[in-house]
DNA sequence: AAGTGGTCTAGACCACCAT
DNA sequence: TGGTGGTCTAGACCACTTA
């Protein structure tokens, strides 16, 4: 499943990366060679050169100022990727902690078949009865246990002849997203979520070690598949007082032109 | 101020906005035209099609699907945008709760310049006793206040003979955003932000209309200008029970195909 | 095999910012 | 005025999906 001939876009990509991340332009203001100096560096035309600067400033790495220049943003070097990251990409909080070198342990409440209920809805499905395996855990972190999350994917999903030992697969695997394209060769491509505050209550209280008063972040959140086929739904709950999420805002589209 | 002379790619980016919106391809899958197709139809290049796409997919409004074709994504079409998104965009809740129709009404607590004190660090300001502007104001949209907000901006970015009526002019701008470009000349290009839950307290119970222990999300957010100089500090808290932010998770830059 | 989006080039000109 | 990023073109070929 390897991919030979990598394009030149993601080479170009991957030099700027590591020159990034090795501090090449850590330099006063951080900026970088012309985008002609590069194309002529890297060997390639200046289209190419421009279209992974594109994906670099749209990622945040990178900001480009139209007769000035392009420069790294020193913010998203100085500050590394972990949890508070999790809402802004999509992938599990697993991986996020891990990545982190938090050693996150997963204890797993809950792995079973039933009816979608309510969720039908939003997994698209045709009725409440069609069957969802439900994951319910708890993910510690450094002896705090800091999410609670329920999960629950659709069975048709899964090729018929591993349905019947759906529940367990789900537990064992290391997060959803593995899951769902170990066994269900699916990739998630978005996700939409949603987040409030709540209070914890009695249920979250007790496996969080938290207290029925104190706040926690609700994330609901739906997966999509590129076709937009729902892949998951997400019920996750936050340790209000350990966990808080970190974001970057800015105007996507400029719409402002209008010339009517 | 207007430009003139609109590039074609933001041209054929309002057309293709415009032709969703009308929902023109409202039907069955929500597919577009083929890249080459749109390219004769508009009379532009291929490139110039592309790059407008690339715009509407980075902001979610299309999905690319590599051999098959580009599509709308329904889900962005259906659900108006509103206060939900403000979490997503970078702009002012006022506007977008009037985009909304929600006829904000904005309270003005507080407007006084005072020394910049623990928020000298976020702002970058060279001391403690560097003068901000203190902006506290309550939301209040359909008759029920939804959010508190502070604002902080750095007194050294009003032109000098401005500066000693600087509270008063914040305090009479429509937002922060509005009164930066006024006054200031200058623009926000990204907002760091920072969202957790917490539980109102006093002060902002008696302000929100809402009980001390209940849950509010707490946004703390710097905004910075495209050369990263700090433009105001920001601390919101949004009343649990009526506000929730929707956001779109998706992962931003593919680093897997390392090479080595 | 036919149709789609993805990559890539070389070259041109424009708009913006500094000096 | 010189250097930077932004726009735009025409054409080529590749990679992926579907039938």
């Amino acid at each position: 499943m390897v991919r030979r001939n990598i394009p030149l876009v993601e080479q170009v990509l991957h030099e700027l990366v590591s020159d990034i991340d090795r501090g090449e332009y850590a330099h006063a203001d951080g900026m970088l060679p012309s985008e002609a100096d590069l194309a002529l560096n890297f060997k390639v035309s200046r289209a190419t050169v421009r279209d992974a600067l594109s994906r670099l400033e749209t990622a945040g790495v990178v900001i480009r100022r139209h007769g000035v220049g392009t420069f790294v943003n020193q913010f998203v070097t100085e500050h590394p990727a972990g949890l508070q990251d999790w809402f802004e990409e999509a992938h599990g909080f697993v991986d996020a902690l891990t990545s982190l070198g938090g050693d996150p342990q997963v204890l797993v409440l809950r792995s079973v078949i039933e009816p979608a209920g309510e969720m039908s809805t939003r997994l698209q499905l045709p009725s409440h009865e069609n069957p969802v395996i439900i994951l319910e855990k708890v993910i510690t972190s450094a002896g705090a246990p800091l999410i609670h999350s329920l999960n629950a994917i659709p069975l048709a999903l899964l090729p018929s002849e591993l349905q019947a030992q759906g529940a367990e697969l789900a537990s064992q695997s290391d997060s959803t997203f593995r899951f769902l394209e170990t066994y269900c060769h699916c990739r998630v491509h978005h996700q939409q979520s949603e987040i409030r505050a709540t209070l914890a209550g009695a249920h979250l209280a007790s496996v969080l070690a938290y207290a029925p008063t104190e706040p926690c972040l609700r994330v609901e959140e739906v997966a999509y598949s590129v076709d937009l086929v729902p892949l998951f739904y997400g019920l996750n709950h936050f340790r209000g007082d350990l966990v808080s999420f970190r974001q970057i805002r800015r105007p996507t589209l400029n719409l402002t032109n209008v010339p009517s």
